[in-house]
RNA sequence: GCGGAAAUAGCUCAGUUGGUAGAGCGCAACCUUGCCAAGGUUGAGGUCGCGGGUCCGAAUCCCGUUUUCCGCUCCA
């Protein structure tokens, strides 16, 4: 199978056995939207928790969270994302290629100014030291008739800009002939205005209503809640804030199944530290969250990081973390260093002192902050196709298992009563009842038993407890292995252990 | 967003030059069996993605649209 057809395999596996389903499937579906099922939910949980419990236990000095999605709209206007989110962009028919309108009309008055220089410069040879170049400017033709153009494109420009006239921004485009670069023609389309952040109206009457956007990522609410949890969790720096949450962005194209969507979560940690330190844990958190990646048993060499050389705004120091997903590496979670940038605007756009009185250094400072940011999709989307398997088997059969790492699978144990007579369904009945306190089970007497260990496998259940006639005698079940397929004969009374050994989260955690 | 391809039962697909909708698997009930996708009987399930048009008649031809996949493009 090629990578490929691995990836449109599992896709349908997903939808097949309940993990992930497309958005409103019976209206069609909508676009890069999707939903997750009895299975996928269990999954994404465990995920979600394993997180969790790495950050908030693990480190005394990690809080958690839960801030809304409804931020004041101020919030986005200091973060940048008004700003940097808000591009008009104009589509070239003819090469396909994509530009912003804003950007081309730049670059077209740039040329024009590069012209009057030239001719400037000519003017400068010819006259040697007798030039005087505002006199020149002023009386030159050539000059004149650039300046003119410019000053007019620059007006209409100016004026377009302040009124957000997308239209006026195609008009300026035609009427200079400006031509894209590839295909030298000037067939456009119309120009767009993009905003990769969602909106909504706060408050019910219209003319009351504030634009309100849906959160495009977490962090910043921890960022606003930065005074509250400090003060009222007496942290001392270095400390960290965590949070799982839902997150929006309003993607251009949104595609690869769950692997970018509108809509997302994120489990983000925002670590507040002295500055100057940054790098220092920086580095620190690169290690720890690679160490919590490899350690779910995925294997090391499907790992590895990207550090960025273009750095974003805010970071002076950024990495992802990339898996190796079926379609290449690609990115799992990035860690950045934000410097002071965030708390920084905070303090400016709100007016609020955010600050940090360190005692041993008798002054305050606005900390730096390290973040740790994961897409929990990408994170399910990692560990689905990374444990989705098409095995030969020895009598020349395939089974398809998935081999989610035990602490992650949906269902840690089936109970399947291997006739539904004779009394064997009351027993494994008794044994549901000693497991379902601890675990995730599922009971099933439909079909022969080796039809329901296939079905067991295909959705990752590490463990199939089979009932049968000598149970009733002896009390002994067999317990069958997802993987190896091998069976061995445990008294009833040691299957929880015996489960709890393999499947407990917290063996995981113990291992970081 | 642009270009190409696709859409028929839960899944995989067939469906002839336009003439009343099919198979296998799966699902449900019962019988038989009992440790790696068993057999039998019965049954449920589709206005052929959606909306128009052509035609006596459309799953089939034409137009539009939605969704998915592939390529480009975008991704603070």
């Amino acid at each position: 199978m090629t990578q490929d057809e691995l990836f449109k395999v599992l896709v349908a596996h997903c939808k097949e056995y309940g993990f992930i389903f497309p958005s409103s499937e019976i209206y069609d579906g909508l676009a890069a939207v999707y939903d997750y099922g009895q299975m996928g939910v269990e999954l994404k949980n465990n995920i979600k928790q394993y997180w969790w419990n790495a950050m908030t236990r693990l480190n005394e000095n990690i809080v958690g969270i839960d801030s809304c999605i409804f931020m004041h709209p101020r919030i986005w206007e200091a973060s940048g994302h008004v700003g940097a989110f808000n591009d008009p962009l104009i589509d070239n028919k003819d090469s396909k290629k994509r530009y912003r309108a804003d950007v081309l009309i730049e670059d077209f008055l740039a040329k024009i100014e590069e012209k009057m220089n030239k001719e400037v410069e000519k003017g400068r040879k010819r006259f040697g030291d007798a030039f005087d170049e505002a006199q020149f400017r002023a009386t030159n033709p050539n000059v004149l008739r650039e300046q003119a153009k410019y000053d007019e494109v620059h007006n209409r420009y100016k004026k377009a800009e302040d009124a957000n006239d997308l239209a006026e921004y195609r008009q300026i485009i035609i009427d200079n002939n400006i031509v894209c670069p590839i295909s030298g023609t000037c067939n456009w389309t119309d120009v767009r205005q993009f905003n990769l952040m969602f909106s909504t109206s706060m408050g019910s009457t219209a003319e009351g209503a504030n634009t309100i956007y849906l959160r495009p990522e977490t962090a910043q609410g921890i960022f606003v809640n930065y005074l509250n949890v400090q003060k009222t969790g007496r942290m001392k720096i270095p400390f960290g804030i965590a949070q799982i949450g839902k997150a929006f962005r309003n993607e251009i194209v949104a595609r690869q199944f769950i692997f970018r969507m509108r809509e997302f979560e994120q489990m983000e940690m925002q670590f507040f530290i002295k500055p100057g330190t940054e790098l220092e844990w920086f580095k620190k958190w690169k290690e720890q969250r690679m160490k919590w990646h490899v350690n779910i048993g995925m294997g090391a060499e499907n790992y590895r990081f990207h550090d960025h050389e273009k750095l974003a705004h805010y970071a002076n120091a950024a990495t992802d973390i990339e898996f190796n997903f079926p379609f290449g590496f690609k990115e799992l979670e990035g860690i950045h260093s934000r410097t002071n940038w965030d708390l920084g605007r905070h303090q400016q756009y709100s007016g609020r002192k955010i600050e940090y009185f360190d005692p041993e250094e008798g002054a305050a400072y606005t900390p730096y902050v390290v973040e740790t940011s994961i897409g929990v999709d990408r994170m399910v989307l990692a560990v689905l196709s990374h444990s989705l398997k098409e095995e030969q088997l020895e009598n020349g059969e395939t089974r398809v298992v998935l081999s989610i790492p035990a602490p992650l699978a949906p269902v840690k144990a089936a109970v399947l009563p291997l006739v539904k007579k004779d009394g064997l369904p009351e027993l494994a009945q008794e044994v549901m009842d000693e497991l379902k306190f601890d675990f995730n089970c599922q009971y099933e007497e439909k079909d022969s038993i080796g039809k329901r260990y296939r079905r067991q496998d295909a959705i990752g259940t590490p463990f199939c407890i089979t009932v049968d006639h000598q149970s009733l005698e002896d009390h002994c079940v067999t317990v069958r292995e997802r993987d190896t397929m091998s069976q061995e004969r445990v008294p009833i009374a040691e299957l929880r252990a015996l489960i709890d050994k393999r499947v407990n989260l917290n063996n995981l955690l113990r291992n970081l």
